[in-house]
DNA sequence: GAGTATACTCAATGGTTCAGGAGTTAAAGA
DNA sequence: TCTTTAACTCCTGAACCATTGAGTATACTC
């Protein structure tokens, strides 16, 4: 009742900026940079999946950059786990 | 290593169409009179998507209509479970 | 044989996604 | 102050998806 992983949800980038606030370019610019990854893409057409996980992620982002984190400090968070 | 199951692949209709060989437009007509149903959709967009169980019921549906089955019949089968 | 049903197939419209590049604004650095 | 850098933001073109409605070929029914 109270899980809340793996609800399982898929989300495209119009998804995933109205649920994280983020626009669809800066959420672009997001994954051009690698702050974040895509979690599957098709390969028909290379439409980029999400999940809750990708949300969750977007959602420490934007604390930290709500405190004026820079990118570069945020990204190597990410990839040391720390985040 | 060898579990079949649960691959977690994600597809969109032009994959889904690339890989059981129907054509979108036949796939767009199942999924119109219902014959199987997208997995979820995207809020945004109302993109469809769809797993490998969709596109395991896409194979059987094929086979059956290779032997003519008319589709009412091929529908009821996947309502009762039989197929 | 004419009419109807089945199973697609095609076409049009409108919104979405991607990739790439260019523009912008504010802050930091020299 | 002038120049860079950071972090977006905007724009374009091609491909894709959804929805609706109309067209078609074959099979079935009367």
């Amino acid at each position: 009742m109270s899980e809340k992983r793996n609800m399982n949800e898929i989300y495209l980038i119009g998804d995933l900026a109205r649920l994280s606030g983020f626009s669809i370019d800066t959420l672009n610019y997001y994954l051009r940079i690698g702050l974040f990854k895509a979690k599957g893409r098709s390969m028909h057409n290379r439409y980029r999946y999400f999940d809750n996980e990708s949300l969750e992620l977007l959602n420490k982002i934007k604390e930290q950059r709500a405190k004026h984190m820079p990118i570069r400090y945020i990204k190597r968070r990410i990839e040391d786990g720390i985040l």
